[in-house]
DNA sequence: TTGATTGTACTATTTAGTTAATACAATAAT
DNA sequence: ATTATTGTATTAACTAAATAGTACAATCAA
């Protein structure tokens, strides 16, 4: 799977935020051991450090821990992914409706353009994932 | 009204989508002047080159031109102002409803999680414009 | 024991974004 | 005519992010 980084944001940034929504969707179980800085690094087609310095603050959330010679491990915490995973949603929505307030939607006008992209989704696979 | 700019992104990249936003949100009407560059920014707390260069890069949108030496002018093609409006709210819901899908979240739940974020806003005016 | 892999640390270099400080030509106001 | 203001251009310096290259100690498998 694709990393997709672009140089709009740093690098290091996007990196923490893709393993964060891999770990919080299940793409990686808890207690999963994470593919080394190295491997890591190489797929997202990164520099070892910027790929050490993302998952070394990733640790601060305490979605991922690090054993100093065997790897990475997601955590076994499910009920701190569940959490992080209501804040990110929550987060998203909030964005949206903040910035459909600012572009002078209501609330029923967002909601019609809601339904009809999920309806142009169904039909057209717009939305990826 | 404060200008809000982090440094996670690109000063003159957040200074080209908050005027954008500012012009399409009516804001800014079209025909209007736009303060000169060194107001700008003086007011955003910028250097003049920075708001430079985001002022004539939002021009390739259309939606500002300049003349050479009495100022900068919104655009008084509506039609062009309205199109960038529509393009913007599409993008925020498109994207919203990425990640929430990311997130392994239904239409349904999603709304449900939009409504309660909605009443929320209405009585703890959470959510600023 | 040997060799490979792990996270981590360190230094140097490059690049992009930002700031700083000017400068200039064209316009508008006085 | 003079003065201030306009967008624009240029050069230098600073900073953060990213890259490149190397190194080390601890673990595990052979």
């Amino acid at each position: 799977m694709a990393w997709n980084l672009d140089s709009q944001r740093p690098i290091y940034a996007q990196i923490i935020e893709r393993v964060q929504y891999d770990i919080v969707s299940g793409h990686y179980n808890p207690g999963d051991k994470l593919p080394s800085v190295r491997e890591l690094a190489c797929e997202a087609s990164v520099n070892p450090n910027t790929m050490q310095k993302a998952l070394s603050e990733l640790e601060q959330s305490g979605l991922v821990y690090s054993q100093r010679t065997t790897g990475r491990f997601i955590t076994k915490d499910t009920s701190c992914i569940r959490k992080i995973r209501e804040e990110l949603a929550k987060q998203q929505v909030l964005e949206m409706i903040r910035r459909m307030k600012q572009l002078g939607f209501t609330k029923e006008e967002t909601l019609t353009l809601m339904d009809k992209i999920y309806e142009e989704a169904t039909y057209e696979h717009t939305i990826g994932v």
